[in-house]
DNA sequence: TCCCAGGGAGGAT
DNA sequence: ATCCTCCATGGG
């Protein structure tokens, strides 16, 4: 827990403007509550991670210099091994970011084609400029995260999720003295009690779909990447066979942690504002709403729904 | 004390 | 199909 990477002991990298795809607003994009992963922990102004990469666990801190559209992620890592492969590291690290941080997405498309098509969208562009989806990289994690999220707080299910890696994952040291635990693995929720995991983790009655989506993954009920190369509608429609998963979480799985752009989570706040801003206050259904996203902003729903979530939570409409 | 937090399940209409 | 009510937990 104590203590930054630091380069004499790890290994840095830099991602800037020419390698990506567009602008990068990181403090909105890591603390925007989407449930690919508990979010990053905050440190100032930087942001720091754990992944595992090619079976080695990274510590990474981030920091964002420059601006939204001219920018440098100066990044620090760090692993448990003395001497490490930096080169290779390096190399994965730089293509995990871009992944994570949803870099290849094409942002400035996204505003030159919405920006003139919808008035609403379009309103929401220069306050949140440069907010990008996270991508998930564990199918199972994602899948947890978004269970731990319904009707929960972003403060509450980030604390249960971590109560539940401390508990339950695996503990990391590396190489600066610091320890870090994992996300646990689907075979360890699998065995517990679902009273045991509500009681040290304060999920609540969340804990016994947590437990019993890792016991159909254990018992081979259930394969995330299978399910997750399915069609959209075949994907959520066994997604809503699971506990726990209902038609918003099961379109933050897709989104967030499979990578649907077409996936359109409908909370109560996108509810909101999709049907005041777009369909005239008229009584409607979730179910619609996230069809008439879907159908209206097509691969980009995903992201038009994150921007009208944001607009919706900070601005005034 | 009540209400809400990026809802879901089960039942009644 | 749409509408209840309950479900744990913590914060305002």
């Amino acid at each position: 827990m104590a203590g930054l990477p630091t380069t004499t002991q790890g290994f840095s990298i830099t991602v800037s403007t020419d390698s990506v795809n567009g602008p990068l607003n990181l403090a909105e994009t890591v603390l925007s509550g989407q449930t690919a992963k508990p979010e990053w922990l905050r440190e100032r102004t930087k942001f720091t991670n754990v992944d595992v990469l090619d079976g080695t666990p990274l510590k990474y801190t981030v920091a964002h210099n420059g601006d939204t559209d001219s920018f440098a992620l100066e990044v620090r890592a760090i692993t448990h091994d003395q001497n490490p492969d930096r080169k290779e590291l390096a190399r994965s690290l730089r293509k995990h970011l871009i992944q994570v941080l949803g870099l290849s997405d094409d942002l400035n498309f996204f505003y030159r084609k919405f920006g003139v098509e919808d008035k609403v969208l379009s309103l929401t562009f220069r306050n949140l400029r440069g907010l990008r989806l996270m991508h998930g990289t564990d199918l199972f994690e994602s899948l947890i995260c978004s269970i731990l999220s319904q009707n929960n707080s972003v403060r509450l299910w980030n604390r249960s999720a971590r109560l539940m890696m401390k508990q339950y994952g695996e503990m990391v040291n590396f190489i600066d003295g610091s320890h870090e635990f994992l996300f646990p693995q689907p075979e360890i929720l699998a065995k517990l009690n679902p009273r045991e995991l509500r009681s040290k983790t304060s999920m609540g009655y969340r804990a016994k779909p947590v437990v019993m989506v890792s016991r159909m993954i254990v018992n081979d009920e259930l394969e995330l990447s299978t399910l997750a190369n399915k069609s959209y509608e075949d994907a959520k429609k066994s997604l809503l066979e699971l506990p726990g998963v209902g038609p918003k979480v099961a379109d933050c799985f897709l989104l967030y942690g499979a990578g649907r752009l077409e996936a359109a989570p409908v909370d109560v706040w996108i509810h909101r504002i999709v049907t005041r801003l777009y369909l005239r206050s008229r009584k409607t259904s979730r179910m619609k709403t996230a069809a008439f996203l879907r159908e209206r902003f097509g691969e980009w729903a995903g992201y038009a729904q994150l921007y009208l979530f944001d607009y919706a939570r900070t601005g005034s409409f």
